[in-house]
DNA sequence: AATGAATGAGGATTCATTCAT
DNA sequence: TATGAATGAATCCTCATTCAT
């Protein structure tokens, strides 16, 4: 992947900020030509002309083709984590019911602010790289969300990680389904998939986790 | 995409017949292509090394690429269909939990039995093309059982044809998802499929569709 | 190496006579290229400017860009090879001696009557696939000379195929020694391979073998 | 061709002893590349990454890519020239086969302690700037060989250069015939090849070269 | 109806080298 | 002196499709 983070806080040289800025404009250009065109336009010749980096460049700051791709997705379901952490967070009362409700809320609002990364997310899928990253970041979202609900005492250690991780890749594919033609979101599908995986996961529930938990 | 479906029951002339037979040979070839090296590798090349066929004589019995992998799923998805039909006429007592899951189980046979249609039909998704034809089958279906279970009185007219359609969706994406790595479908996944799409159907159900009805 | 013989003696359809022209265009052209630049230089790109036949098109005649070297050295050698016997076979006299002179003379007849073989055969010699060729040719060109004096009488089984193998070797590498800057051949080194390599067989030679014998 | 020689005695500035260490482990790890993977491996970037010494650094210690490849070979074949004379000057007699005998024997030592000089010198010869190179040490080669065997007695002013070059020469390609596949040397070649390069040079003896003569 | 032949367009990746810092 | 960064030029090869025959 050996992308270049540059993720520290500080920017000691130019040449770093550059570098920095450079990668940002690839990015934006695959982001761009996903969004537009599908992820199977995004070749090193469409990400060259787009951002006015000479292909030979590309891979100064790209392993390869797959990498920039998987950037994309990187950088984009960071943000998407974010808002799930931060509107879980916010939570007053946990039960299985709000925590379902408020992740996948979670994602449709990312997934309004951010059309391309419905393109890149959930109709670029058909690439084995992203794909292959989507369920990844399914099983740690699950991990970490059963861990949570076990923590807080909605669910016992009887909910297996394998049910958590099923529950995270239907949500997932509900949206794939939901955002498929609509660019917004078909609300009933959205609607009816959190109903479905809620059920689903109210059978694994406490008592506690049927009822709801303050804070 | 001007499939030659060859549905006609009678074979006219000898030259209609040889052609069949092409059209057979080269889904074949496909066919064991698509198993063995995954959909990418139907190229038309591939396909007319491996049938006989020359490229350009492909042309002749399909309009273009796609068209090849599209008659394949059709051949095969008729198939399946097939299956399905036969057990749902085998059930004495039809509910929706009967419905569902003599539904799935029929697919899991069909996979189980033919295991490069598993490669075509669950992982070949990724083409534009098998995935817009799944979805219109995934409706198709859809419209069937939900008419099947209204028929029966299983469930009432209330029972929305999106929510039929996102429960087939669902369980369609429940086996890509078992499917995906391991090439015999992981059970548990299955299990908690069927499960998770009968819970919500249920919701739906009228008494008679809850207890079940003899036929 | 898939190459387009075209070995047969009619042309029956203009297609045919058409693909033959086109392969001695594209030869012609490597030729020169290699004659002109060496066998580095001998790029499907080079060969599709200087030939007028697309790139895309030298694949129709050859498997891949190693496959026009040898195509180009198959030709070549194949005159060669005509010189020997048609000088073997106009000798009257057959030793170890004048064996061993015929053929390297007749060589030399072809170096200097195709001065971009020379280029090819003795110093295209780098690339692995015209190496790994010129090995071949070696051998066989030892075991059928090796028969030519066994049967002769010149020798007796005990030179091994081995000592034959060795001497056509060092035969071909004093030719590559005295074409390797002088494009016509410096004399003394040919001469003085001549001597070497019949002195060296001369020692397994039977008594016939070494005063001659009236064919 | 500008290649860092090194060859001064005395190491003057720390700087200079920082520069040759580098110079060696650039050398130690193009060796290593060139051993295990040919001499096409040799490339900027697979040194810069092996020897840990940035690609544009590479260019302060070498002119261009191949002015590595020479410094290894120029570093080796040192080591052989030393082989070469340490068994010469062991030697009681001196005679035209014990001089051709002792300094073939010597290189196969090398070639046997070194197997990495194997795949440079005999190999690597495929590389225009190595093969320029393999000429004129063995024109020095055979000057000196030429020098000793006359100022010996061993043969006279006769005795060309032209054919001291040619028996070294020969004497080169033979090895590289020997150790062509088998790395360890095919004894057969080995054997008849000193033969015939003693035999041809016997030729240009004196008496008392061809009898020896007591140091 | 059948197909050999032809190809424009495009694919990813690597390379040696330079230069501003 | 040292080097991160940059890139023009090139590499081979594959593909779906068309068309003249």
């Amino acid at each position: 992947m050996a992308v270049v983070t540059g993720s520290s806080v500080l920017r000691r040289t130019p040449a770093q900020a550059r570098s920095r800025e450079r990668v940002e404009r690839i990015l934006d250009a695959a982001s761009r030509i996903v969004a537009e065109a599908g992820v199977e336009a995004l070749t090193t010749r469409s990400v060259a002309a787009a951002s006015g980096v000479p292909v030979a460049s590309l891979y100064q700051y790209f392993s390869d083709r797959d990498a920039i791709l998987l950037a994309l997705v990187e950088r984009d379901t960071a943000e998407m984590d974010e808002q799930v952490r931060a509107d879980l967070g916010a939570l007053e009362v946990l039960s299985v019911t709000t925590l379902v409700e408020t992740t996948m809320r979670a994602y449709v609002k990312v997934y309004t602010r951010r059309p391309d990364f419905v393109e890149i997310w959930l109709r670029g899928r058909t690439n084995a790289a992203v794909h292959e990253f989507g369920r990844q970041h399914n099983r740690r979202t699950a991990t970490e969300l059963r861990e949570l609900a076990v923590a807080a005492g909605l669910a016992t250690e009887q909910l297996l990680p394998a049910a958590a991780e099923l529950a995270v890749e239907i949500g997932d594919r509900v949206f794939q389904l939901a955002y498929e033609r609509d660019p917004r979101g078909d609300a009933f599908v959205i609607e009816e998939g959190i109903a479905m995986v809620t059920a689903y996961l109210r059978g694994y529930a406490t008592p506690a986790g049927l009822e709801g938990v303050r804070r």
